[in-house]
DNA sequence: AACTATTTATAAGA
DNA sequence: TTCTTATAAATAGTT
């Protein structure tokens, strides 16, 4: 662009080279941000130099713009490769990856499956650890189904209470009624057999059927 | 640069600033191409138009270049919150995530941890994931146990056999050397007791005090 | 880094 | 959008 016209390639020598490099880096630089400005449009330019030095430009923030580029639906391959580099060479990803890993083989151990390789020793191990686990888990099981029980125990007494309550109030209420009919309407005594039954049931009672059906209680041949 | 100069600020006329859009974009993809081929540098350049359409160029891969950009010095906080926006849009690694965190809650759980939230239901098929799984181990326990005593009986029997011709052999030789010493060397009796003592033992033999050490039997409360 | 002859980019117009 | 063209900018080689 200058005294000789120059091909395209590889500057062969380095002080030319780096020379050149200043002076168009330059110019990028310049012509990315009036682009920029003039059109109203985001630009992201990140220039590295021979010796790894990093130099960028954008128009708003970098973050910004790569996060931009990472989304566009064209490039919706693009950013997973990205995403996979990003991680591999994370050590952070590299370690939850080992864990996983680890927890995986763990787990299936724990069901029974993958034994093959697991020498005598590792069985024995093995077999505790879940000895301990079963242990607990029965356990916890005894202290749900103690609270399940006493809570229902506790329901059950509520509703006897509530029970014996309404039919005392009851009888007192016939009672009142009674007298009002021997005052006022002696002759009928149709009131008593529908109101007084023992048989009836108040409308607040928390569905005391439903409670034992949601206790779900096991099968006999897993009680301890 | 042309006709006229003009100020660097936005183009108010639309048209006029899509119509500069263009062409100075491809100006600067060019001006960035030249500058990667002619110093051998490493280049990445992302345009976004007015309607948030990409385009971009990079001298090697974007991903490359993106991934120097995130781990130079200089941008290590920026990085950071890249990947970490870049996984948390990324829903592979939501679901890595999600399976990650089950298989922890699983796995503890099954070792008689964090069973405070678990229904009876949950405990009760929990109790028999692990019944399953010790079953399991324990089945796989027993055929270990199986091999490594069948393995140590064939050694046994293999020594003893060895044993055994070793025996013949020395008798044999013992034999050949008396009747040698008989024939040249009537008066020299002590090659004989050195040589056929039943107490030696050959060299060749595979440690098999080693092999019952190896075996590591479990102590007798894992036996079933 | 500064200079300058040229090349290149491009603004405006078609 | 593309082509044209006058002119601004960029820059290769030199100092």
């Amino acid at each position: 662009m200058a005294r000789d016209k120059i091909k395209i390639k590889k500057i062969d020598n380095a002080t030319a080279r780096q020379v050149t490099f200043s002076k168009r880096r330059r110019g990028l630089f310049k012509k990315a941000q009036e682009l920029a400005i003039l059109c109203d449009v985001d630009v992201g330019l990140i220039v590295f130099s021979a010796s790894g030095k990093l130099s960028d430009y954008a128009s708003s923030s970098m973050c910004e713009i790569l996060h931009k580029h990472s989304i566009q639906p064209d490039n919706s391959v693009k950013p997973d490769e990205q995403t996979l580099d990003l991680l591999k060479n994370n050590s952070g990803y590299a370690a939850l990856m080992k864990d996983y890993a680890d927890q995986l083989r763990q787990l299936r151990q724990m069901r029974g499956e993958d034994l093959q390789g697991l020498t005598l020793e590792e069985l024995v191990h093995l077999e505790r650890t879940i000895d301990i686990g079963l242990a607990r888990v029965i356990e916890r099981k005894g202290q749900q189904i103690m609270e399940e029980l006493n809570s229902l125990q506790q329901k059950g007494m509520q509703l006897l209470e509530e029970n014996k309550r309404l039919k005392e109030k009851m009888e007192e209420m016939c009672m009142v009624e009674k007298q009002a009919v021997i005052d006022h309407d002696p002759m009928n005594g149709f009131h008593e057999d529908v109101q007084c039954s023992s048989e009836s049931v108040p409308e607040h009672c928390d569905q005391p059927s439903d409670t034992s059906l949601k206790l779900g209680l096991p099968s006999s041949d897993h009680w301890e």
